[in-house]
RNA sequence: GGGCGGUUAGCUCAGUGGUAGAGCACUGCUUUCACACGGCAGGGGUCACAGGUUCAAAUCCUGUACCGCCCA
């Protein structure tokens, strides 16, 4: 092994070596285990968030794979049909065209381009983070197998009228032109006005005032709405307003919706424009009178003054034109929600539009069920209530979406605007002539089969009955759907569904989801409605909610904030110019850039050094608690990066001392104290690492792993072990034990960590395996370690206490008085139980080297002791003589009367809780007697320090 | 308005009834035989606040304050 640890020279070849022995592959035998990734949107780039999940993912699924497991962890990615679209788009842009000049047709090839220039990037970064998923399993949304599900899934529900077209309103995307689902807008609070508008009476009595945000929407209005017991309008309700700006008459209408306490009481119903008119418009079967385009500008519904107006220009206009009638009381500064769209970031408009939609009760309520009995578990189980309250109140879900760039809805329109929802172009011809009450023979009449593309089923039909695309032709919908529809079928559409494929009936139901609670509504829910509706069963038993990567403010990273870090970045290093640059480049908002630039110069002063992969991932599994906000801050990779560094070498220390030895493989073995002490240690680390890794505690299981490589076999056992295999007096069979020991503890943790740490764990696996006996070509197939393999030794647990004391020992008295610690001195040992001084007799070498003493003597009178200084460890006094260590004797009674008020304090505690008559008689007796142990070894340990203070003085 | 979460060492966070912990940062010593990305020793916390339950509360309950997220 080479001296230093270079993550970049061993990562790389190793996964190659995974992959082109095909060893991701799900092995045919044993327990099915199955995880889905969350695909990421195909021309896009994994940032931290994937990055983390990805860890997690491979975890388990490495873990699985050595346990025995037929383990398949299933990638892919998904087309995001409008962050696509858009990208490509705006690539058109820039050479000044738009996707009309293309056409449909020529702009989906373009998109297609794009999709296979920039589609590797994630796959490669898969490979970079160590990803262990079966690549010969990638699918893609838009992949044949998949569409098919799609298609599928939307005729059956259209068949059981769970997907109806509908004309409602719809959140409407001015910008992208194109409907949204509920999900995805965002409504936060913004500053404007509500304006108060005198609208005439049309008898001329009077007027009232309406309040209103959106003072454009007034040439839509169609009523003014009452509470029905205000008293202060209870004479209007009935009566026509002559609406301003138009020539109409308008009812005053009464409805319980109208809230008394806003504005004035009065509301302006604009049913075409407001969700909430909307309502009472059907209640009061008012007019819907739309008067927007497509792009939010006025339509000629409205005055020829305002038409063509775009909707903020005609918002100014109408106020002054209002104010020039003195129609205007007041406007008051006012904070209101305002709706815009998660991509576009455009103020949406509520637009009356035909739409496909999900019926969502009857799929909701089966999915909630599931969860309610356990079928499928959240982990952490809060989320359940988000899901539950989201599924109680969920509303019918527009999947159809105006755009080129997705999959098609499978409907056909006929020249009368009748559609034909059908599994192909085929089948829509058929249900057409059908519907048409056209002889059922014509189309094989006609020479159609039902694999001919649209084009040659028209060219034959209009041959064969003589009449034109025009009046006989069918056109599908323009429309695609939802990019989540399709992600909503992800776990069976990958395994081949609806073919009952081998994979599916092996894989599905899917064992755990791995994904963060933003897409909680997005994703998972659907899954879940999905996966009941067309298979029957759940499609994961478990889904574990990660928390959110922020950066080391607390903030979401996002390019527009200019704070993302490209976990490539933390593996391989990068530069602060090339780091600034990244940052800053292809911004949608370039007026930030300075900022962005600052900030990120005083971040990383020197840019970000090289940490490896298998640091990062060892810090994402430390970072997986249960919170919902993760910082990410490099404090906590450096220190894991310096833990890869600790194992590097600690690994060329068992080798040096192994290598080409003889390590007890075949003759007989004698294991020394530290021996049995450290197998048990490694037994306890398997336990708790299985248990927290079921737990799904990646935290709690990292940090079992790290302490144990780092606090125990490293700072302690490798210590141990240097005097056996230094010295001359140990035997050949002691040596042996000790190295077997080595090997074989070393090996076994390697497996323990290979699922979190894949790459250090191979290489050094592959020098250390041969010494530990184990054969094979990789780490990563052999067996995850299990208990039973190092059972706990209770005896040599004990036994290594009194020996840890009397390292220590002298090891805090030269600390604490300033004194190398190569000195040597000689230490003397009073045993705290019986049993202490044989464990160290017995070990006589071990802790003479250990604890680099000259000799050890047990102390049975300390009135024979010379002058010393006292340290006490654990119950156990150790005492080493003054002369030996220093001159000056105020040092040694000052650091006594330190201990002696550490001590007090302690001891006092304990007094204070056992003078309490009721903890005495309360608490159970384990408890009180643990305390009542406690006073009796502090009041011995004040005892000693007081009779060393004495003694001590007396040399001055 | 409804729901959920957080407040523990300078920083980032573990810790669900019984001796307050880790990493990083900090101080002193240590560059000799695995590792200075190291070793050893050490300093640092009235666990947000107020009540309550209990022999015993960071931990359970109630309330308050502040911070945050989701939904309407």
């Amino acid at each position: 092994m080479d001296k230093s640890y270079s993550p970049r020279d061993i990562e790389q070849p190793i996964y190659q070596k995974w992959e082109a022995n095909g060893w991701f592959k799900p092995t045919g035998t044993g327990t099915p285990y199955c995880i889905m990734i969350p695909p990421p949107n195909v021309t896009g780039t994994l940032h931290m968030g994937h990055a983390f999940q990805h860890t997690l993912m491979d975890t388990l699924t490495r873990l699985h794979r050595m346990d025995g497991d037929n383990t398949l962890w299933q990638p892919g990615t998904d087309h995001a049909g409008i962050a696509t679209q858009m990208v490509v788009e705006r690539q058109l842009n820039a050479q000044g065209k738009n996707r009309h000049d293309l056409g449909r047709e020529k702009f989906i090839e373009r998109v297609w381009e794009w999709k296979a220039e920039s589609g590797g990037t994630i796959n490669k970064q898969m490979r970079r983070l160590g990803n262990s998923v079966d690549w010969e399993r990638d699918r893609f949304t838009m992949d044949e197998g998949l569409s098919k599900a799609v298609t599928e899934v939307f005729v059956k529900l259209h068949e059981e009228g769970l997907i109806y077209r509908g004309r409602r309103l719809v959140n409407w995307d001015p910008v992208l032109h194109t409907a949204l689902s509920d999900l995805e807008v965002l409504s936060e609070p913004e500053k404007g006005s509500l304006w108060h508008f005198k609208y005439p009476l049309a008898d001329g009595t009077g007027h009232l005032v309406v309040a209103t945000t959106r003072p454009e929407t007034m040439l839509g209005d169609t009523a003014v709405a009452v509470h029905p017991e205000d008293e202060r309008y209870q004479h209007l309700i009935g009566k026509q307003i002559k609406l301003p700006l138009t020539d109409r008459l308008i009812p005053i209408i009464a409805d319980y919706y109208v809230d008394r306490e806003f504005g004035t009481g009065c509301v302006k119903i604009t049913p075409a424009h407001d969700f909430n008119d909307y309502e009472m418009g059907k209640r009061h079967d008012l007019p819907f009178i739309n008067i927007f385009d497509a792009s939010a500008n006025l339509n000629d519904a409205v005055p020829t003054q305002y038409q063509g107006l775009e909707r903020f220009a005609a918002r100014k206009k109408i106020v002054a034109d209002l104010e020039a009638l003195e129609l205007v009381e007041k406007i008051d500064p006012h904070t209101l929600n305002v709706p815009r769209g998660d991509r576009s970031n455009a103020v949406l408009e509520p637009w009356l539009t035909d739409q496909w939609y999900v019926r969502i009760a009857p799929l909701a309520e089966p999915a909630i069920k599931c969860v309610e009995d356990g079928r499928i578990k959240f982990v952490p189980d809060n989320w359940s209530k988000t899901y539950y309250q989201w599924m109680h109140n969920i509303q019918d879900w527009c999947i159809s979406r105006q755009l080129w760039w997705g999959h098609r809805a499978p409907a056909w329109y006929d020249k009368h605007g009748a559609y034909y929802v059908a599994r192909s172009v085929y089948e829509a011809y058929s249900q057409y002539l059908n519907a048409i009450e056209y002889p059922a023979d014509t189309l094989t009449k006609a020479d159609i089969k039902p694999s001919d593309s649209q084009t040659e089923i028209e060219e034959k039909l209009f041959r064969f009955t003589g009449r034109s695309s025009s009046d006989f032709g069918l056109k599908q919908d323009d429309d695609v759907l939802d990019t989540w529809f399709s992600s909503a079928l992800w776990p069976f559409s990958t395994l081949g569904w609806p073919e009952q494929t081998p994979a599916l009936k092996t894989f599905y139901p899917t064992n755990v989801l791995v994904t963060g609670f933003d897409i909680i509504f997005f994703w998972v829910a659907r899954m879940i409605m999905m996966g009941l509706k067309f298979t029957g069963e759940v499609p994961f038993k478990e889904v574990y909610i990660t928390g959110l990567i922020r950066d080391e403010n607390g903030d979401k990273m996002s390019k527009s904030k200019g704070n993302i870090i490209d976990p490539l970045d933390l593996i391989d290093g990068i530069d602060l110019e090339a780091l600034v640059a990244k940052r800053t480049s292809g911004m949608m908002q370039p007026h930030l850039k300075d900022k962005i630039e600052k900030n990120t110069r005083k971040q990383f002063p020197s840019g970000i050094p090289a940490y490896g992969t298998d640091a990062l991932r060892f810090t994402f599994a430390a970072l997986a608690t249960q919170g919902r906000d993760i910082r990410f801050d490099l404090g906590r990779i450096e220190g894991y990066r310096n833990f890869c560094n600790k194992l590097w070498n600690a690994a060329r220390y068992v080798l040096m001392n192994t290598e080409g030895q003889d390590c007890g493989l075949a003759g007989s073995c004698e294991y020394s104290i530290a021996d049995r002490w450290i197998r048990s240690r490694i037994g306890h680390t398997v336990e708790q690492t299985r248990k927290q890794f079921e737990a799904y505690r990646f935290d709690l299981a990292s940090q079992a792993m790290y302490e144990f490589a780092w606090y125990e076999y490293c700072d302690w056992y490798l210590e141990l072990c240097k005097p056996v295999l230094q010295s001359d007096s140990s035997t050949a069979e002691q040596k042996r034990g000790t190295r077997q020991t080595l090997v074989q503890v070393f090996e076994a943790y390697l497996r323990l960590l290979h699922p979190l740490m894949p790459f250090i764990t191979e290489e050094i696996w592959q020098a250390i395996a041969p010494l530990a006996g184990k054969s094979g070509e990789t780490i990563m197939l052999q067996s995850y370690p299990k208990t039973v393999d190092f059972p706990i030794d209770v005896a040599a647990d004990n036994a290594i206490a009194p020996i840890k004391a009397a390292i220590l020992g002298p090891r805090q008295i030269r600390g604490q008085l300033d004194v190398p610690q190569s000195r040597k001195i000689t230490l003397y040992f009073k045993a705290a139980q019986a049993g202490d001084w044989q464990a160290i007799a017995d070990n006589l070498t071990l802790v003479v080297g250990a604890a680099n003493v000259s000799s050890i003597i047990e102390v049975k009178d300390e009135a024979s002791l010379p002058p010393t200084a006292l340290q006490v460890v654990d119950g156990r006094s150790l005492y080493a003589p003054l002369k030996e260590l220093i001159d000056d004797i105020d040092a040694e009674l000052a650091r006594i009367e330190k201990r002696k008020v550490k001590t007090a304090q302690e001891l006092s505690k304990c007094e204070n809780k056992l003078s309490n008559a009721n903890f005495v008689a309360n608490a159970p007796a384990e408890v009180v007697e643990q305390e009542r142990a406690r006073i009796a070894a502090f009041k011995a340990e004040l005892a000693q320090f007081e009779e060393q203070a004495r003694r001590v003085a007396t040399l001055r």
